[in-house]
DNA sequence: AGTTCAGTGATGCGT
DNA sequence: ACGCATCGCTGAACT
């Protein structure tokens, strides 16, 4: 629907959208979508499961804590969608991917042989992506990226290392990384390993 | 645009969306969004700033390394949006609100006299939130989060107490705090204070 | 229902 | 450009 209207919204947290000319989506599953003429993301919205009240101009949808509501001035143009597929998109390259390949090469990659490997090895400070312990009883304690590595990522390391009581070996796996990570890493008993997708898949 | 289609992306990652009929939205400044029937994202996209030609039925956006290709098979619906506002959304409750309260009121927080403040005080390892500086020259290195926060926020601020070199002391202030993130701090010297949003603006 | 984490995250701001 | 942090992030998987 292309309508002029103006939108509130309180819930996580308030906004308001003054009046304008804007493209609005409702799907079958309460989805709700006010897109501007620029952008990727829609200026306001509402997630599936909200229930949807019509009160004269206004459409009400609400769920849980959250109540977004547009006063509808002018309908510009609607169109009922009939036919509408709910396909899931195939999506490839993802930090998945780049972890069965780390895994799948993992002696090769640390030059060492690997005795035992844990995918998500639980810590008190959430998961490490990839744990192998090589024949010397060294615990290898591995994150992965899928794109470059921020310094956030280097405290997961040491946030994990912290939670290892054996000898150990913090690595980062990425395509890249930055400057400052590095300079961090530096000051740490931590590895940088610069991996690659398998972009041939 | 309403119509059936097959959509492939390759740029960060890849990307296959199978033939069903989608809606496609196209807007001024190159952003493309192909949405399905459920859920608030968009199954494939491009951002704003991409290229878009057309080759006999196929509509390929270019953007940087990123390419996407939409092989159109029928058109169902087809509507040209003349009028489309550019407004901004205006958004209250957010992170910098929050500050905005706790540096009106540091001094009742922190229960210290405080002589100095500064927001996004810069250090090598990114900016403090807020500095505060009390009347016996303690450092209070404050993190803020607009809601929960995660052990992230506990690495934040140990990251930026190592860049301090005075007596010091490290606060998350958020409206509640993880388990994990709770555990973290009892082992560090950081604080955490209960901070609310100020709803009646 | 809460919690945690990846994401083609996107977006904005600083250097 | 890159680097970094926020977001009503969303969505998914697990508890």
């Amino acid at each position: 629907m292309h309508c002029r209207c103006i939108v509130i919204y309180e819930g996580r947290a308030k906004s308001y959208l003054k009046e304008g000319d804007y493209i609005i989506i409702k799907k079958p599953d309460g989805t709700i979508l006010i897109h501007g003429a620029s952008k990727q993301t829609p200026l306001n919205f509402q997630c599936a499961g909200a229930n949807i009240s019509i009160n004269k101009n206004e459409l009400i949808s609400e769920r849980r804590r959250e109540k977004l509501t547009i006063k509808i001035i002018k309908i510009h143009h609607y169109y009922l969608i009939n036919e509408w597929s709910n396909n899931e998109i195939e999506i490839r390259m993802t930090e998945n991917d780049l972890r069965n390949h780390i895994k799948e090469n993992i002696e090769e990659l640390l030059k060492e042989k690997i005795i035992k490997i844990e995918e998500e090895y639980p810590t008190k400070f959430g998961p490490i992506d990839l744990l192998a312990i090589d024949v010397n009883n060294v615990y290898h304690v591995i994150e992965i990226k899928r794109k470059k590595a921020s310094i956030s990522a280097c405290s997961q390391v040491d946030r994990y290392l912290s939670c290892i009581n054996e000898n150990k070996k913090g690595w980062i796996m990425s395509p890249s990384i930055s400057k400052n990570a590095l300079n961090y890493l530096n000051e740490k008993n931590i590895n940088w390993l610069e991996v690659t997708h398998q972009t041939d898949i």
